[in-house]
DNA sequence: TGACATTGTTAGTTAGGCTAACTAAATTTA
DNA sequence: TAAATTTAGTTAGCCTAACTAACAATGTCA
């Protein structure tokens, strides 16, 4: 390992965080599964509506890159969406091919509804940390998002 | 909402966090996703390995407990493992019905050389990272892994 | 205008989660 | 001790979600 003998130690350490990152995210989703599901509208199609109810319409290319997956993959979770009425498409005037997605009344009200249902649990749980580990955690949580379009 | 003045911000508050964590969640994992398949074995069955590798052997369903999936998902992952070879079954001497499950030589070698690839991207971010930014995720980090039992 | 690029969709595969229904073994109880 | 119940795992069947490959439709540009 070629690396300042300060930062060995700092290799070492992010190694192990990375880890532990990784593992406390795939346990958290599994928690957080079944409240999305309680919601009746799956975990992946309840992240991509809520991209379109917080930040408005935009087509399915720059949904799925929002959400980093294929197009393919985005397709299908809009067509769930679409069918449910959660979704609504709307042509492009300028380009015959992109479509435009847009999240129907019922799409928002699903949204606004289960916000607090979605993460109930886990909020409460926060709740009772100490302000100073809620602060603790917000840093990181603000940390992670800075992190991520990077990864 | 009955709740002490001072925290009705702390509600609102733990809620917004509580979604945020869910989505960086979600899209850390969709990062590492691909790491994980370059390992040449998928996510949720590196993570069962891993506490098999890590913990010791022990049966299937404080593994299913362990990694909080059902005891059939369990059986479905550890029959993947042991068809490559990564992870043994044995009897129980004591008790007919429990299987008992450790990782094999080849198995704790997948890990051990698995450990850096697996996370080498988020390590190398966040070896990137201010030592007091890094302490911050890794206090964070330690009051999740504190919630996530009782969650 | 014809070649190329872009946007989405369709088809097919793999993985991982669930519940329900089952077998086998252990334990409790009448 | 025999029957009933509980516990541990497995099997089968279903659903969601991810991928790649192949395609259709539209736009762009030399």
């Amino acid at each position: 390992m070629k690396r300042k003998k300060s930062s060995a130690a700092a290799g070492e350490e992010s190694q192990e965080l990375a880890l532990r990152l990784h593992a406390a995210a795939i346990h958290l989703l599994r928690r957080l599964r079944q409240e999305d599901a309680a919601l009746g509208v799956s975990p992946a199609r309840a992240s991509a509506l809520s991209v379109l109810a917080f930040g408005g319409a935009r087509t399915l290319g720059e949904l799925a890159a929002a959400e980093q997956v294929t197009a393919p993959t985005m397709s299908r979770l809009v067509a769930a969406l679409e069918a449910d009425l959660l979704v609504a498409r709307e042509p492009d005037p300028a380009d015959g091919r992109v479509v435009r997605l847009r999240a129907t009344a019922a799409g928002l009200r699903l949204i606004e509804r289960g916000r607090a249902r979605r993460t109930a649990r886990l909020a409460a749980r926060l709740e009772a940390l100490a302000p100073a580990e809620r602060a603790a955690l917000e840093r990181a949580v603000a940390l992670l998002e800075g992190l991520l379009p990077e990864l």
